[in-house]
DNA sequence: TTTAAGATTTAGTCATGCCTAAACTTATAG
DNA sequence: CTATAAGTTTAGGCATGACTAAATCTTAAA
């Protein structure tokens, strides 16, 4: 009987690190230092180089890797990357919508699933779901083929004052957070306009029809993405197209 | 920041041999050796040694085991392993009835999953199921107390001639065999009656309403395990009541 | 331009869970 | 009542993926 682990890397590490990679490079896959995904993947640094040089070993080579200058994306990294991330959206709607999960309890389960569902299950869950667009969080899901349509999101902290905005998705991070989300009438689609801020402190924002206004905290305001109002074009002004890209970058 | 592998087992692998274990063992919790375990498990007799003497080293301890004579579950080990089981058969069943698996195809998935589903989404999948007793090939489904009743199965290979009996379960192992029998109308429920056979070639049985009868190859026939026929209390005249421990015994 | 702070990599260690080979029990046949 | 076969355990390795500590490279400030 042969040994069993002489293989090819087939563990849920390989695709934490490529998924992080993307988290962190976004699409547009620029260069992501070793520190930045020790900190984001809870992992020392020295760690993730070992776990780098490894990724870069593979053939094909998951990520392009020079020392001290952080990797990027292959091809096929950014493939592999995409499809852990269409699992992890397809669960969330899923366990969303078919078995009663509220959405600051679907992250977590998702993220262990995600590893270990196979092609047919991705399929068949998507099928039944009627091939959602959407995680309940509002993020795009990436479809079979590895295509994600890019969104000009902007976080909701820097987002104009007076400027009429829709929320497109919120972080699934943070539960708590969430829930508060949803006590305030939060969610994607939800028309939302930032009466006055500060960068430092909280927000006042008109929410959807209230005729009041409510006040945000920055922390939850930072977990907010929106785009352009359903009343027109209106155009962000506070956010250059580098925050836009980094808003978008910002995937869960 | 702490070092994250020094704590308990948490792996699959721990699963993997408890449930080994029960299945070998049977709910009798007879002793199970080591080159059963191996050859189950598909490893080498040595590396079971190994886990075996970490499992009974845990606190509390997973298993008995006394050196040259095997192991047996203890109570903590027992309701681990009938927890997995539990998940493994609920998984089949709601990938039968809800994604539209046909029943040779979802052991596999089960298998990977049963390590990974948290006790939530066990719940949830159990609700939405309505909590069902049996999984798509007709296993009963543990309770969530780890209750299993006991049922009396014979494998059909060593039910006696002429007497009518009732498929209770078949093996989820064989997914060919179990494409076999979809074509032959085999399935739980079916009534089925021996009408000739020996041990080492074919059977010929009639099988449900048929008028004709089929032949089944051995292989087929210890796939299958029966119960007393429709027709009242039909007794089985060859199973001594080891036999019928025996399949009882082999938990899929 | 030099240098110190900060980021990154190397080197060496550990736990898990598998392997092989060899030693050692237990059981069964002569 | 041995002797040999079968089953089991020990001993020594290896791959993975974490860790710490120490060395090295980059960058930004003096």
């Amino acid at each position: 009987m042969p040994p069993r682990n002489h293989g090819p890397y087939t563990t849920e590490s390989v695709d934490d690190y490529l998924k992080a990679i993307l988290e962190l490079g976004g699409l547009a896959e620029e260069r992501v230092t070793s520190n930045a995904l020790a900190q984001h993947l809870g992992v020392r640094a020295a760690s993730v180089t070992g776990m780098l040089q490894k990724l870069a070993a593979q053939k094909p080579p998951f990520v392009k890797y020079e020392k001290h200058h952080g990797v990027r994306l292959t091809a096929a990294g950014k493939m592999r990357a995409l499809e852990v991330l269409r699992h992890h959206r397809l669960l969330e709607r899923f366990l969303h919508d078919f078995l009663d999960y509220s959405w600051d309890e679907v992250h977590d389960e998702a993220e262990r699933l995600e590893h270990f569902i196979s092609e047919q299950l991705e399929d068949r869950i998507a099928a039944k779901l009627g091939d959602p667009e959407t995680d309940p969080h509002g993020h795009l899901i990436p479809e079979r083929s590895g295509a994600l349509p890019a969104r000009e999101e902007v976080l909701l902290s820097k987002w104009a004052c007076g400027v009429a905005a829709v929320i497109s998705s919120v972080s699934d991070r943070d539960p708590a957070a969430l829930r508060e989300m949803t006590r305030l009438g939060l969610k994607p689609g939800v028309a939302i306009t930032v009466e006055t801020g500060t960068r430092n402190a909280s927000l006042r924002v008109r929410i959807g029809e209230r005729s009041d206004s409510v006040r945000l905290s920055q922390m939850l305001a930072s977990g907010i993405s929106v785009i352009a109002g359903p009343n027109g074009r209106a155009r962000n002004l506070l956010a250059d197209s580098h925050e836009a890209n980094q808003a978008e970058s910002r995937l869960p």
